[in-house]
DNA sequence: TCTCAAATCTAGACAGTGTAAAGTTAAAGC
DNA sequence: GCTTTAACTTTACACTGTCTAGATTTGAGA
């Protein structure tokens, strides 16, 4: 029944191929249908078509995969802010305003994926490619908003807050929505997102 | 061997007088204990000295106990927002620094509490009860950033940016904080609430 | 006081989960 | 071609939530 002659070996072998990737795939797929919450290594593993003990070999356990997730997450993040400021105008105000609707279309966009970025408990905060992802995500806001030249401090120091104010104004403004902070209404939350969200970073006084 | 005679019954009866009380204080302490994600109705139980299947009676399912929890949750919040408001100064700028320390500081003190608050997918967000006290929450925030004479307005009206925005930013800088944002140096987050915060919510153009 | 129904809890079971240990298969290295 | 090693499966165990049926206690009515 099985033909074998297919140079491009599509049927299942039990050696997989890239079984890694696959499983990252089928992790974000499941992650982008059922939510954080629901996430489950079998279930990945099933949609991988692979036994439950595979992703052993790949991943330690699901805090090993959840830790590559949260990496993807936050390098598409970083990504998206450095690429909306590239593609920006020249004043700050407006600058301002396109990367936090970035960060905004970015958590919309992928909601569950977002939220995992945040669920410190479940995957390894100290990953180093994880943690050098998330720098660049916030250098991507911390060069907008005190501009090139600032010399860089730690995140505690006062010469921080416009760039903790920015960051935490959109975020918070996100997570609410996300989180049923601002109702349930879909509609409502785009226009808020539309209309709102630069109405309150233009309420933040912010000079470089 | 048990003694009956005790007027107050302390000896373990089938008929547990007020489980329903018992079952949510177990949960929020396994929840400080061990954080939303490592929750679970079982240990509850166990905490409670009941069979696993006992919290059943009083809550639905594990979904009805959390919503219960999110609901005391949001009193919480609303009973520091309101009596921080009561003791603050008169000008606005320092009422809205108490403010937002109340609410970082709550969030600080029960971070499994808080953190709870907006896994909305774990509890049943129209709930009557956590939506009243909810919007008690919202309220004493929009009662004081737009004054207590301001129309009330749908969330996702322009009127409201300045209170989303407030909201927002605080909510933010918490969440941030919490999840890893911020770096993990415990007394850092501590000097960022105590200094950074209030600069960063004086960078807020709000008047009322 | 007795009885009986309702409320409350236990016991047992089932389908899920994560993951550890041991066995099987295929590929790679010599 | 043979052996080693990596990749995967199988099996098993301890958890989880929640369903069912049954046991116990309480309280209300006769």
């Amino acid at each position: 029944m099985e033909r074998k002659l297919n140079v491009v070996k599509i049927e299942k072998n039990y050696h997989h191929g890239d079984l890694r990737q696959a499983l990252i795939q089928s992790a974000l797929a499941l992650l982008a249908d059922k939510g954080v919450e629901a996430f489950s290594l079998r279930e990945t593993a099933r949609r991988a078509g692979v036994s439950p003990a595979a992703p052993k070999h790949h991943f330690k356990d699901t805090r090993g995969l959840l830790t590559a997730l949260a990496t993807i997450a936050f390098t598409r993040l970083a990504d998206a802010l450095e690429e909306s400021d590239a593609a920006a105008a020249q004043d700050l105000s407006s600058r301002l305003g396109a990367q936090g609707a970035a960060y905004a279309a970015f958590a919309l966009a992928e909601p569950a994926l977002f939220a995992l970025m945040w669920r410190t408990a479940m995957f390894d905060l100290t990953d180093i490619n994880l943690l050098a992802e998330k720098a660049r995500a916030f250098d991507s806001i911390d060069r907008l908003v005190r501009g090139a030249a600032a010399p860089r401090v730690p995140h505690a120091d006062p010469a921080m807050a416009p760039t903790i104010a920015c960051w935490s104004l959109v975020h918070g403004f996100v997570c609410l929505m996300l989180d049923g902070g601002l109702g349930e209404d879909r509609d409502a939350q785009a226009q808020a997102t539309d209309t709102l969200l630069p109405a309150m970073i233009g309420l933040l006084n912010i000079r470089n």
